[in-house]
DNA sequence: CTGAATCCTTTCCGATACTG
DNA sequence: CAGTATCGGAAAGGATTCAG
């Protein structure tokens, strides 16, 4: 990208959107992001809130998103041990472009749908 | 969504986002779309400006954006077969926003990888 | 409560060969 | 030129169990 924000050719813009993409492409770092996007939460409470998540899946997506300085994560030493996960400001501006993308599907859902269907119908047209 | 713009739930906002990574959260789906934004092109000049794809994951990319209304395939019947591939009016205001992804990608990817850095400092600190 | 470790299935995708 | 068909390895992710 030049001084002006424009891009030098396809494939660096492209080069950079698959970066981001490796990081939220997967199929929670999304869902997390914007839970938290309605403030800070421990643990468990993600783990409810967030519908059809394994333990696992949901640690193993925090510490991902931890590393990358996106979300952070608070321990409180107390018994039992209370830790709360919350974006960053790096995480806050993701959750804005991310909800770009949230209203561009929203915008595109019934065009989108409508073309698949009549895609599905013009190939294997039984006729 | 409402009438203003604004989501009802932090879980309706992510079923959309992930909706739309279905779609282009693949390997290959955003890198095409990149190439297609400056212009129409055929099969094998996707294949040569593409780096590392293969036949396969092109032709079953495309097709996959065509199903959904992003791209556009037209056939010229002359011999040899001429086939262009071009973005529909929808795949255009998709490049708009994965443009955007893009733009926020090149401003944090230093911070990323600081935060990358140090955490992987922090982590595994051998001392 | 907050995880880590293990196992096992499913999906993705690359390599290769073949076709109109 | 523009694809499709089949195979196999790698990776993602779900289920379950154990631990501080």
């Amino acid at each position: 990208m030049d001084e002006s924000g424009n891009w030098h050719t396809a494939a660096e813009r492209a080069g950079f959107v698959r970066d981001i993409l490796d990081r939220i492409g997967d199929k929670w770092s999304v869902i997390v992001i914007c839970r938290l996007g309605t403030g800070p939460h421990r643990f468990n409470e993600l783990r409810r809130a967030t519908e059809g998540i394994t333990q696992r899946m949901l640690s193993s997506t925090l510490r991902a998103l931890e590393r990358d300085g996106i979300v952070s994560r608070t321990v409180h030493p107390t018994v039992p041990p209370r830790v709360e996960y919350a974006l960053t400001e790096t995480g806050r501006t993701l959750l804005d472009v991310v909800t770009a993308l949230a209203r561009w599907t929203d915008q595109h859902v019934d065009v989108i749908r409508a073309a698949r269907a009549d895609y599905d119908d013009r190939t294997h047209a039984t006729a």
